[in-house]
DNA sequence: CGGACAAGCTGA
DNA sequence: CAGCTTGTCCGG
């Protein structure tokens, strides 16, 4: 049994209220609202939020509801509303995707299209008033891993509150090492008010779910439970989209591993869904927690962090094992010593994994004689060695294996791909390798295979790892992307989560040129500061963020736009490098008024907020 | 977005 | 100058 359609605090016999006008955003490619009459019979219906189809040029078209007014912005007839579609994001939602719509310099429609149910929602489901509260959750399962959460905020757990006392609104930052539990802190969440709780992965989310239920709490799996989350009286939990599930008394909210890559929409507007998520708490005058292993220095700038004591911080690390490949020569290949002989250890119950984030077979050739660079002849970038012999990556000019300097013909892989790794490491090692990767077969690699070789995404494929070895850790301390650092200790961070902590006996391997990088150091030391430190003075110097607001623009209009930036908006302009400009602000509130403010040319046009590569 | 309408190109 | 393409504007 429901409730009927948006009751709106409308009642029966209540004297008809004014608002007959509801203004409607389109899902059309721009932002403009137009006005429409309700109806005497949809009236009860209509709200801030509430899904329609209007008439619009002779089509039919969807949209949101996002005002309530007694007099038309236009002089020009009104056509009624056609249709209720059913409902849509309560209000403050549709005040936070325009604010979203400004801050990534998007459309609001479409966020509001991810804040909205996926069919139809005609009514809510009933909220249980009093909806048995969950159980204190056994103390000692909090104790050895939890972090000192904010004080105030355990207590809220205890089920003879039935509503906690709101603990101070704001951002805290807690770190939480890889073998450590959040549970303890998305509990003492789930205690206040209706609490949304979000996961980098819908499988995170999903596995979170399924603790909170067990622990007694009622919880929405959002987008999926949406109606159930609007209805309130539960813990909304979701990934990415969740930061938009409907929640009618908000009453905190946690972020799971704050600076995961997954958070961010790759499409623009490139939205984040831990900065949608701060800012709803912020406008809700709610508390919010942002967890990590290794907190983003974005994360750090919204609000205090919290630390667990060292003891229990290292403890939820893994041994690191650091292989300093400077004094092997060049060329020595991809395996060292030490990493063979952990090779050798590996068993299919205790697996080793092996990351190498290049993909393909030889990636760079080089001659075994005079030691030239092998290049394309036409273009004079890198080539990759195919059956017909050498193929040109950028103009794919295909030419005989030979070196153009000296005329040999054996030709030396210095970076070698996945596929490679895989069969060099087989011979070395003396056992089955597999190859793991995004375009590998999905679902989990066979299980009895004792080593895995694959790129990043392995670490998302499998569960658990005796060791974890980055075969050349610097490809990550080196990528050219200004979160390159972080990036590099969130993937130890994860592959540390796969092996477990220091008592456990897993071990993670680096191979580097740089062991004494600041990540490496704090893995080392299990002491994400010592890389934060570092990153914050380096940023700064470099004004990347947080210390200033970048978007990126791109694509066949992009030319224009940039020629239209206001001139003395406080605005830098970069570039353009391979037909992207770069724009530097001193904050946010430049960056996207200045987007905002300036036109849009005809064609293509992408722009990224916050762009993962700068 | 997609229709309306206006301004440009081509062929006779 | 009809007949068509391409571009720009605009919707309640």
């Amino acid at each position: 049994m429901g409730t009927p359609l948006a009751p709106g605090g409308r009642e029966a016999g209540a004297r008809p209220v004014a608002p007959q006008i509801a203004r409607v955003l389109p899902d059309l490619p721009f932002d403009k609202v137009f006005d429409y009459l309700i109806p005497d019979d949809l009236a009860s219906q209509v709200r801030v939020g509430t899904m329609v189809r209007v008439a619009l040029q002779g089509r039919r078209i969807g949209g949101w509801v996002v005002g309530l007014a007694e007099e038309a912005s236009t002089d020009r007839p009104l056509r009624p509303l056609a249709k209720v579609t059913g409902w849509g994001p309560p209000a403050e939602v549709v005040t936070l995707a325009r604010w979203a719509a400004w801050r990534w310099a998007g459309r609001t429609a479409q966020l509001l299209g991810t804040a909205s149910p996926l069919r139809a929602v005609r009514a809510l489901p009933s909220v249980t008033p009093s909806a048995p509260r969950a159980p204190a959750p056994a103390l000692p399962s909090v104790t050895p891993s939890a972090p000192r959460a904010p004080a105030p905020a355990l207590p809220s757990v205890t089920p003879s509150a039935p509503r906690a006392p709101a603990p101070a609104a704001g951002v805290t930052v807690v770190r939480i090492p890889p073998a450590g539990d959040v549970l303890p802190v998305v509990l003492s969440a789930a205690g206040h008010g209706d609490a949304l709780v979000l996961a980098p992965s819908h499988s995170a989310a999903g596995l979170l779910a399924a603790r909170l239920r067990h622990e007694g709490h009622r919880v929405a799996l959002v987008p999926h439970d949406w109606a159930l989350a609007a209805a309130g009286g539960c813990v909304a939990v979701g990934s990415r989209a969740g930061a938009w599930a409907p929640r009618p008394h908000l009453g905190a909210v946690v972020v799971v591993d704050e600076g995961d890559e997954a958070y961010q929409e790759e499409r623009a507007p490139t939205w984040n869904a831990r900065d949608v998520a701060v800012e709803r708490a912020r406008r809700a005058g709610v508390p919010c927690v942002l967890t990590s292993p290794a907190p983003s220095l974005d994360a750090l700038a919204y609000g205090p962090l919290v630390t667990p004591s060292r003891t229990e911080e290292r403890g939820g690390w893994p041994v690191l094992d650091v292989v300093d490949r400077r004094p092997e020569p060049p060329g020595s290949g991809l395996y060292s010593s030490r990493l063979v002989a952990l090779a050798r250890q590996a068993e299919p119950g205790a697996r080793l994994i092996c990351v190498l984030n290049r993909k393909g077979r030889a990636r760079l050739l080089a001659c075994a004689a005079c030691r030239e660079l092998i290049r394309c002849e036409a273009c004079g970038a890198a080539v990759d060695g195919v059956d017909e012999g050498l193929a040109c990556r950028r103009c794919g000019t295909v030419r005989p294996r030979i070196c153009l300097a000296c005329g040999g013909t054996r030709l030396a892989t210095l970076r070698v791909g996945v596929t490679r790794a895989r069969e060099e490491l087989e011979a070395l090692a003396n056992r089955p390798v597999a190859e793991v990767s995004a375009d590998t077969a999905a679902g989990p690699p066979p299980a009895d295979v004792p080593i895995l070789v694959g790129t990043e995404a392995v670490l998302h494929r499998v569960a658990a790892a005796r060791a974890v070895a980055f075969l050349d850790f610097d490809q990550e301390l080196l990528a050219p992307r200004y979160r390159a650092a972080e990036a590099a200790l969130g993937m130890l961070a994860r592959a540390a989560r796969l092996v477990g902590g220091r008592a456990g006996g897993g071990r993670l391997m680096v191979q580097t040129r740089m062991p004494g990088h600041e990540v490496i150091d704090a893995a080392l030391h299990a002491d994400p500061s010592r890389l934060a430190v570092v990153e914050a003075a380096r940023r700064a110097a470099l004004r990347f963020p947080p210390d200033t607001a970048v978007a990126a623009v791109s694509g066949q209009g992009a030319p224009a736009f940039v020629a239209a930036l206001p001139p003395a908006s406080g605005l830098e302009v970069l570039g353009p490098a391979d037909g992207r400009w770069l724009l530097r602000a001193p904050g946010h509130r430049t960056l996207c008024d200045a987007l905002a403010a300036t036109p849009r040319p005809a064609g293509r046009l992408r722009i990224e907020v916050d762009p993962l590569r700068a």
